[in-house]
RNA sequence: GCCCCCAUCGUCUAGUGGUCCAGGACGGAGCCCUCUCAAGGCUCAAACAGGGGUUCGAGCCCCCUUGGGGGCACCA
């Protein structure tokens, strides 16, 4: 119903697509595990997660590990961690299996090598005898020529006849594709139109590498098609081999997908991509663009996806604070943008207090407990939960819940005597303050907010101080910190003896002071 | 050097030829609330890169310039 309305509104996108959102789609992360799941994967695998969900089709998790000198190992099961706690959980993948498979490409070495020679036999392609040494002298003198680099094609035209020989002779060779040399090749991606580039300017690429493992170029174009996929969702990075993809695809007589380049992200600059060095500074501000690092610097991964999906989409008006459910009823692939996003970490630090503010209060303790775990605390999981209304809107990150709560669960707090000394007061002054705030409390039954606030305030009157300076030497005496959550409901959590303790500890810090 | 992509407030964006002296969000400034810190409410500053066309009319369409980005591997 959705999925219809919004065609009937916006009909054909600006380049005529037919309703490019209403039948299931089947579409896949395709990562290579030679890294870290970042900011950029994580997008891609957002946007693929939301197209799946929102029409009914698939979400595939696939390996593309032909590369065998970038091998790192354990970055697949990182993968595979970072969409589980994105909560972007797929349909198919390597782990879980599906009828597609096997999804891990190099369990696919066949598959390429037999369509490799497929495109050979039907002279799209060709072996190619050139040794890396050759090639690498051949750019250097077009290098040095000022030429645009580019394989010239010595092995292109060898009789078949004698290159099959010394195939079968086990000469060392590779596969490349024979691009057309005329004209030029359209490619058509969803967001930016048509996108042509001179057949002379689209080299012959290698599609099968002389260790008998596919390039990219063959492996993705293959998978895709064998999987079925429908949108494929990848970076701009692949723009200038666009029309390469295509022209593999048409040789094999292959339907096209639906193709979305999205941007890179830029550093918060806007000047280049993020480098070693951004990234390095990032973490020193409790930034990264890492997923791996993204929990324990106390993001939520409803903040993250939130705050990546906009980066990349505009929703047109209305509330931009949306969970994963929200967004796959609003995601729409034709308002994707184009254009390059600089990244900017205090809007995820937005993103990420709105969605904690949203939290039941269950959940939020569920997932700040470990921080206070972690810190060595023992937390009480009833006292958890009711202090969790005093500092749910205080907190950016929910590692921001040990410097507003941690001494809830420290059995005792040791103010610094200057903390306690109250603005424009002596120490004298200030422990007399102490004292009578002895008086005022103890003759109470229960400290709690009903019944402590109003003698207090009565006292802050007698006394004609702000309250301000009064309230100031209570919160400082009670918590040992200058900054707390509310005063009066932050002690109705403490047993009475200990606040009167806490207060009279204070009186002698500041006598001898 | 060659190829490709992109271009609205500092940032992310809305805008699909008149309803735009350009709307929202983050950040910033101010005010209110207030026991600290927040949250919340209200207000303000802040942009169509430049130049040519097309058109009665252009942020929106076309061209050029400029700026930015990406790519030019037996990596993905």
């Amino acid at each position: 119903m959705k999925a219809l309305s919004c065609a009937a509104r916006r009909p054909n996108s600006k380049f005529g697509e037919i309703s490019v959102t209403s039948s299931p789609a089947r579409v896949r992360f395709a990562p290579s595990p030679t890294g870290h799941l970042h900011l950029g994967g994580a997008r891609t695998a957002l946007y693929n997660y939301l197209l799946a969900r929102k029409t009914g089709g698939k979400f595939i998790l696939r390996i593309e590990d032909t590369d065998q000198k970038r091998f790192v190992p354990g970055a697949e099961q990182e993968f595979m961690d970072g969409l589980r706690w994105l909560g972007l959980h797929y349909d198919e993948g390597p782990d879980i299996g599906g009828p597609y498979g096997p999804y891990r490409q190099t369990e696919r070495r066949e598959i390429y090598q037999r369509h490799a020679w497929q495109l050979v036999e039907q002279g799209h392609a060709y072996p190619c005898f050139c040794t890396p040494e050759r090639l690498e002298q051949m750019r250097s003198l077009q290098m040095q020529n000022k030429e645009t680099l580019h394989y010239d094609g010595t092995c292109r035209n060898l009789p078949p006849e004698e290159a099959a020989r010394r195939v079968a002779n086990g000469e060392r060779h590779v596969i490349r594709f024979k691009t057309p040399q005329e004209g030029a090749t359209t490619a058509h991606d969803l967001l930016r139109g048509d996108i042509t580039i001179e057949n002379k300017n689209i080299d012959d690429y290698v599609i099968l590498k002389s260790d008998g493992w596919p390039t990219y170029h063959l492996a993705a174009m293959v998978d895709d098609h064998l999987m079925n996929i429908t949108h494929v969702f990848r970076g701009s990075e692949w723009l200038g081999t666009f029309p390469l993809h295509v022209n593999i695809l048409r040789a094999f007589g292959w339907q096209e997908p639906t193709w979305i380049h999205l941007s890179i992200f830029l550093k918060p600059s806007g000047k280049g991509k993020m480098s070693k060095r951004e990234t390095a500074e990032a973490m020193k501000d409790g930034y990264s663009i890492f997923t791996k690092d993204m929990g324990s610097l106390g993001y939520t991964p409803e903040g993250v996806n939130n705050w990546v999906a906009l980066m990349g989409w505009g929703i047109s008006e209305g509330d931009d604070v949306m969970s994963l459910a929200e967004m796959v009823q609003k995601f729409d692939i034709t308002r994707l943008t184009p254009s390059p996003a600089a990244i900017n970490f205090t809007k995820l630090d937005h993103f990420n207090g709105e969605h904690i503010r949203r939290m039941a209060a269950p959940d939020l303790a569920a997932r700040l407990k470990p921080y206070f775990t972690n810190a060595g605390l023992e937390v009480s999981d009833d006292l958890l939960l009711r202090v969790i209304p005093l500092i749910r809107e205080r907190l950016v990150t929910l590692d921001d819940c040990l410097p507003f709560a941690a001494w809830f669960f420290r059995p005792q707090v040791v103010p610094d005597p200057k903390d306690l000394v109250a603005k424009n007061l002596t120490a004298a002054q200030s422990a007399q303050i102490a004292q009578r705030i002895y008086e005022t409390l103890a003759p109470l039954p229960h400290i709690t907010h009903d019944l402590a606030e109003p003698p207090m305030r009565q006292l802050v009157e007698e006394l004609g101080y702000s309250p301000g300076q009064v309230f100031g030497i209570l919160r400082v005496a009670v918590t040992g910190q200058s900054v707390s959550p509310p005063l009066f409901e932050s002690m109705e959590l403490l047993p009475r003896e200990v606040i009167l303790e806490r207060v009279q500890q204070a009186v002698e810090l500041l006598k001898n002071a």
